[in-house]
DNA sequence: GTAGATGCAAATTGTTTGCAAGAGA
DNA sequence: TCTCTTGCAAACAATTTGCATCTAC
């Protein structure tokens, strides 16, 4: 468990070595992606963010997070639909989608990460990331009515 | 390769069994994405059944998109951004998504169709569809500058 | 004949942008 | 100090909705 002095020297280092000066905003809006387990879209993570800087405003969390994301610190998760929605975890795992509820989870799958693609997708250009998207209808709705 | 009849024929008998009168829109919007091999928007569905049925509104190709997804007949690629993607194939097949022009490939991959999936996937809900989405530049894209 | 589908226009929602003031390096 | 970032307001873009008319069944 790192300090919080810790967290704000390697995240400070990280945001230089890109070129980006540290503010108060980006910092919490780091801790907020760092925390959450929940896949928040760019509101949700305004409205946490807000809790620690009540003067936040949404756009700068838009902008914020299409930062983060171009710099590779954070991925949107590939879900259609309304809203973006942002993961602080850009270490290979996948994707499990309630076309329901929308809630987003988690799942890990070494052996999958290991295992070498097709060649067609080698041959299709430079990848960035391969993950499994997964859509169905999740238990908790699965149990309720209609 | 079945004849225009045929084809009618087909979904007509497909649409209601769905509880959907079939409409001469409906019967080109279909057409089109059977036939698309890009998987376009709503508004490039749109641009292409203009063809034939000039008048034909773009709220009405939405409503269709919508409709015909969730009977099952098309499916949404899962990637974020802008637009909404749709594929008229269904049956399992995965995706490459180029970030910078936003072109999407479809690729095959059978033996891993066949593989069982982890059981935290079971035990998450009932699955629709597992794809891959492989994000990355397209080769085309890579051989430009920037 | 009737429920469901379409077209039009207006409304919503999510996201982006211009600009002046403010803050980090 | 100088450049990058923020907040505010306005602009945009994709998609949805209300409603009167029309059409497949």
């Amino acid at each position: 468990m790192e300090s919080n002095q810790d967290m704000v020297g390697e995240v400070k280092k990280t945001f230089s070595r890109h070129g980006m000066k540290l503010t108060h905003q980006r910092l919490e809006i780091y801790r907020v992606l760092e925390e959450a387990k929940d896949h928040p879209s760019a509101e949700t993570v305004w409205k946490r963010v807000r809790r620690s800087i009540p003067t936040i405003s949404l756009d700068t969390v838009y902008r914020t997070l299409g930062t983060f994301e171009q710099k590779g610190m954070i991925q949107r998760v590939p879900v259609e639909g309304e809203q973006g929605r942002y993961d602080g975890d850009v270490s290979p795992h996948h994707h499990m989608v309630c076309t329901r509820c929308r809630e987003i989870v988690d799942f890990w799958w070494p052996e999958f990460d290991e295992a070498a693609l097709p060649k067609e997708v080698a041959e299709w250009g430079r990848v960035h990331d391969a993950q499994l998207i997964v859509r169905g209808e999740c238990a908790k709705c699965g149990a309720k009515p209609l």
